[in-house]
DNA sequence: ACTCTATTGAGACATGGTATCAATAAGAAA
DNA sequence: TTTCTTATTGATACCATGTCTCAATAGAGT
């Protein structure tokens, strides 16, 4: 499974640039959100970021994710834990793959959605601004784990 | 934009035959949900029902949905109004558009989007057993309208 | 160090959805 | 038709998730 190769530095470049205040807890819930294993939701990183700074407050948490997918940096999971889960994005890749079994998700090569994207948009006559993508399955790793 | 030709009859058979005792409330709310021009909400089923029949009450809308949807007759939106709203299903369709202007939504010819996720399983080795596929933006009707 | 302002934390609040349980109504049997 | 059995219903209490408010705090520039 691909490895999510996610560098804080460049969101928090990418924060700093949108005019945000860059603070501790930012940095810290990027940090969480950026080297998970395993998609999280609010909640879980606002546990997370208690362990080591036990006074986070919720809001703060829910705060921060709201403007990181408006950023872009992170994705929310649909179809899967009632939508409330997030992964890191990575650039130029849409199509994302959850393991039912392991939990994982897995970003998929995208060129071929983006023609299927075309041709739907040149049949239907809307004018498509955005798709979401999602497969669910067991991943290579656990088949042959079962 | 295509009419959703959902005959409320072929919902009743399918509930029958899924060993589902068929009652005036469900038989509401199926028309409810198959007759709507647009994607509906439980809570907004739910305002519907009680118009006509006061005393519904919450959970059994609730309930409902979920049957509907499980045994697939109804189709949860992702990405749009929280989550919170269906549409029928159309068989064999699994490519839904849902414009940003009027809130319609609409099913596209879904063949490419088999062969995406066939190539996709080839390439990656995951086994793909679900998929979800939704597109955002402008219908070709409120196109003309603007 | 001081000022200004965005961010934070705490908790009240709102919303959406679930659990419980007595009352009801559907369908089968008599 | 009446009775019996059982799934469904409605009312309400409950819970989880997310939002709002506002005083306190902490960044960044001066």
């Amino acid at each position: 499974m691909r490895s999510n190769a996610i560098k804080s530095e460049d969101w928090l470049a990418e924060l700093d640039e949108s005019g945000i205040r860059v603070t501790a807890i930012q940095e810290m819930l990027i940090d969480i959100f950026a080297h998970s294993e395993y998609p999280l939701s609010t909640e879980q990183a606002w546990d997370i970021a208690r362990q080591s700074r036990p006074k986070t407050g919720r809001a703060t948490v829910y705060r921060m994710v709201e403007k990181l997918e408006n950023l872009g940096l992170i994705r929310r999971l649909h179809g899967y834990q009632g939508c409330s889960h997030f992964v890191p994005t990575l650039p130029g890749l849409m199509m994302l793959f959850i393991c039912l079994d392991c939990g994982r998700a897995d970003y998929l090569e995208s060129q071929p959605l983006d023609h299927l994207i075309q041709q739907s948009e040149d049949t239907s006559g809307h004018h498509i601004t955005d798709s979401r993508l999602q497969l669910y399955g067991i991943c290579a790793t656990c088949q042959q784990g079962a």
